[in-house]
DNA sequence: GAGCCTCGAGTTCC
DNA sequence: CTCGAGGCTC
């Protein structure tokens, strides 16, 4: 018995229910099995008519949609159109350089770090930076099973779909490990570029503005279909997780590339020394425009893969890597007025109104000019003609004046700026406090704190942030819009707003812009962020200096809310082993302390966080530093004397990367010491102490194990 | 006391 | 992404 083929017209609500149900995970399961497994069951017809159906239903009873319905999913942005893929290898960024000097500097860190004589060389592959877009190309048992994009290095997006339309791409593979993850650059020819704009204008479509963006608007198409259309094309140049090892130097591992079929860069080049790659760059400079692709530089690997392993990674980027960029694009145009906005903090950031001007691609109406010394030392005024370049491709900065065109009148100052006609001292140009420039500090900053509005909007703006309370739909916008019409203050009344709006006369959902249906989704949205991580809570209170990494370690230090906010309020109050107990987490010293206590120590504040924790359901408990598998996970650890098979700093990286601590001098908390020859006075401390002394040779077994 | 490394804060465009 | 500043090491 089914209603599915019944007029939507004589349909019961509780059949409509019924059936929409059963349509979105009939369609979820079609898009699956065309999109993931590339095997659809149902034709394209029959499948539209799933969705047209669906559709029909919603029209005729709009209380019944989904929050899982296709009709959302198609609608809605890419972003949310693609499963998010963990990389079980990171995919790190690379460190820039942008002179010679910084690549030899580079070098001879690399012969610090692995102990190698100042003379002997390091031998490195060169291979030009294409421009376009970073993916993961996973394969088990010799076939493709899924290709993700770079994201934020930690996770990426499923486009596994799209990217089994490139024909540079081999679906199966001889002779590889059974795992093994491939990564590389999915781009655009210029020739390419220039053909598809060509179709997308005469088409009525929109172009696109250069190659890159012409790439990943192809691959995050929501429909392959479309993707297949695009000529991309690929490189494959490293390696992401791997079930065996499959070479021991980059060099030999581009060759087994080529061998299971990828493309690789015919330019890539292996250079014995530090003179080779910087020749390399140079000719790659020179033949660039010749290139049938775009470039913004060229990397440089550390060849040999054991080497590459002893140097390992900091942050968020390889030690043995590093791009030398080409001198970014640069563009000239007249900079017609410097204005200054408030920050969440105070800070008062003068920034560069432009005649817009297209700069690499992209056209430019604004630039930050960060702070007055900057501006002073480039000696940028209103009314001259600028330099523009985006930094790193991305930011647009004001490079400096042209000497060829009539300056700007007078020097830019930013305390005249800042002080209105009549006055005699500067102030905050959105609520009047006093404005101030520390003794030992770069900026501005308004002092008006709680009073000053510009900055409360900051405030929430940061509280409801994607890395905060992650509201989705209140962004900046909708933040402002509801500032301005006095729904909000503070961050309790963000989850007050539902009560609010059935009080006011006027409605949320009878302004321009907000339908019933947005003002709905926005109080759901608010609602499912009443559990929130600690981490996530002390990171939205915005205090100054306390970023997402120091919320992190205050949350797994404290633990618990009440725990944490005990402590601060101790502090605060000069509790002096509440203060040494904050200051001794890693990272917080007198600084930091002062800004965390500073807040507590002000009514308002407390009383606010208050306000907030009363219509939260749930703040989760922190889990304490997961100490994984590792032996020293969690240790401290003091090297001393002359180690053999490592560098010190060699020796520090490691024993960090495991999750200890490497700590100067020995104390009673010191897990182990580990002595090379010649040991010193840390040695004696540590067996006055009772402190474990090992061999350099006793600490590899341990680790190792 | 200098230098390295990380973190925080502010920011542009689509 | 970049700059400035804090924390920590040598």
């Amino acid at each position: 018995m089914s209603t599915a083929d019944a007029p939507v017209a004589t349909l019961t609500p509780i059949e409509a229910r019924l059936e929409l149900e059963r349509l979105a995970s009939a369609i979820a399961r079609h898009d699956h099995a065309y999109h993931v497994l590339a095997q659809p069951v149902i034709s394209d017809a029959e499948y539209d008519a799933l969705v047209r159906r669906n559709a029909a239903i919603e029209a005729r009873f709009p209380e019944f949609v989904r929050p899982d319905s296709p009709s959302r999913r198609i609608g809605a942005a890419p972003a949310e159109g693609f499963r998010k893929v963990r990389h079980a290898v990171p995919m790190l960024s690379l460190d820039n350089a942008f002179t010679d000097e910084d690549v030899r500097e580079f070098a001879s860190r690399l012969r610090r770090f692995l102990g190698l004589a100042a003379d002997e060389p390091v031998a490195m592959v060169a291979e030009p930076k294409i421009d376009g877009l970073s993916i993961a190309l996973r394969y088990e048992n010799g076939r493709f099973v899924q290709g993700a994009t770079r994201g934020d290095g930690t996770e990426g997006e499923d486009v596994t779909a799209n990217l089994r339309t490139l024909a540079d791409l081999p679906r199966t593979i001889v002779g590889a490990p059974r795992v093994l993850e491939v990564r590389g650059e999915v781009y655009m020819t210029k020739a390419d570029f220039l053909a598809l704009n060509a179709r997308q204008e005469s088409a009525g479509d929109r172009v696109f503005a250069n190659p890159r963006n012409a790439a990943a608007g192809s691959l995050r198409q929501l429909d392959p279909r479309v993707t297949a259309t695009r000529p991309l094309s690929l490189f494959a140049y490293a390696l992401g997780e791997v079930s065996e090892p499959v070479a021991d130097s980059h060099w030999h591992f581009l060759d087994h590339l080529r061998q299971w079929g990828f493309k690789v860069n015919p330019l890539a080049k292996l250079c014995p020394d530090a003179d080779a790659v910087l020749a390399f760059y140079h000719q790659i400079g020179n033949d660039r425009a010749g290139l049938a692709y775009d470039i913004d530089g060229v990397v440089y690997k550390v060849d040999r893969f054991d080497w590459q392993a002893r140097l390992g990674t900091k942050d968020r980027s390889p030690r043995w890597a590093i791009a030398h960029k080409f001198p970014a694009e640069q563009a000239r145009t007249r900079l017609k007025a410097i204005h200054i906005s408030v920050g969440r903090t105070g800070v008062l950031t003068p920034w560069a109104e432009l005649e817009p001007v297209n700069v690499g691609g992209v056209v430019v109406s604004r630039a930050t000019l960060h702070n007055e010394d900057d501006i002073r030392r480039k000696d940028i005024r209103a009314g001259d003609t600028v330099v523009i370049q985006r930094a790193g491709d991305v930011i647009p900065q004001v490079v400096g004046p042209v000497s060829d065109q009539p300056r700007g009148r007078g020097e830019y100052s930013i305390r005249a700026a800042l002080t209105p006609p009549g006055g005699d001292h500067p102030v905050c140009p959105a609520c009047g406090s006093h404005a101030a420039r520390a003794e030992n500090e770069a900026v501005w900053r308004c002092t008006g704190g709680l009073v000053c509005p510009a900055q409360a909007k900051e405030r929430l703006i940061h509280f409801a942030s994607r890395d905060a309370f992650d509201i989705e739909g209140l962004g900046e916008k909708n933040i402002e819009f509801l500032w301005d019409k006095e729904y909000i203050r503070q961050p309790a009344d963000i989850f007050r707003l539902g009560e609010e709006n059935r009080v006011r006369l006027q409605k949320l959902e009878n302004f321009e812009g907000w339908g019933k249906r947005s003002v709905e989704k926005l109080f759901a949205a608010i609602d499912a962020r009443r559990t929130v991580p600690l981490e996530r809570l002390i990171y939205a209170l915005g205090i100054r200096q306390v970023g997402e990494a120091t919320a992190k370690r205050l949350a797994r230090h404290y633990v618990s809310f009440c725990h944490w906010r005990e402590a601060m309020e101790a502090a605060a109050a000069g509790d002096d082993e509440a203060y040494r107990d904050l200051t001794s987490i890693e990272d917080i010293g007198p600084s930091v302390a002062a800004d965390l206590l500073a807040f507590f120590a002000e009514e308002h504040n407390t009383t606010a966080l208050d306000k907030l924790v009363a219509q939260l359901r749930r703040i989760d408990d922190a889990r304490a530093a997961h100490t994984g598998g590792s032996p020293i996970a969690g240790r401290a650890v003091v090297f001393t004397g002359t180690l053999a098979t490592m560098t010190r700093q060699e020796a520090k990286a490691r024993a960090e990367a495991l999750g200890a601590k490497v700590v100067g001098s020995v104390s009673r908390k010191t897990d182990y010491v580990v002595a090379g020859t010649d040991p010193g006075s840390k040695a004696t401390e540590a067996q006055k102490l009772g402190v474990p002394i090992l061999t350099e040779q006793q600490w590899l077994d341990l680790v190792k194990g």
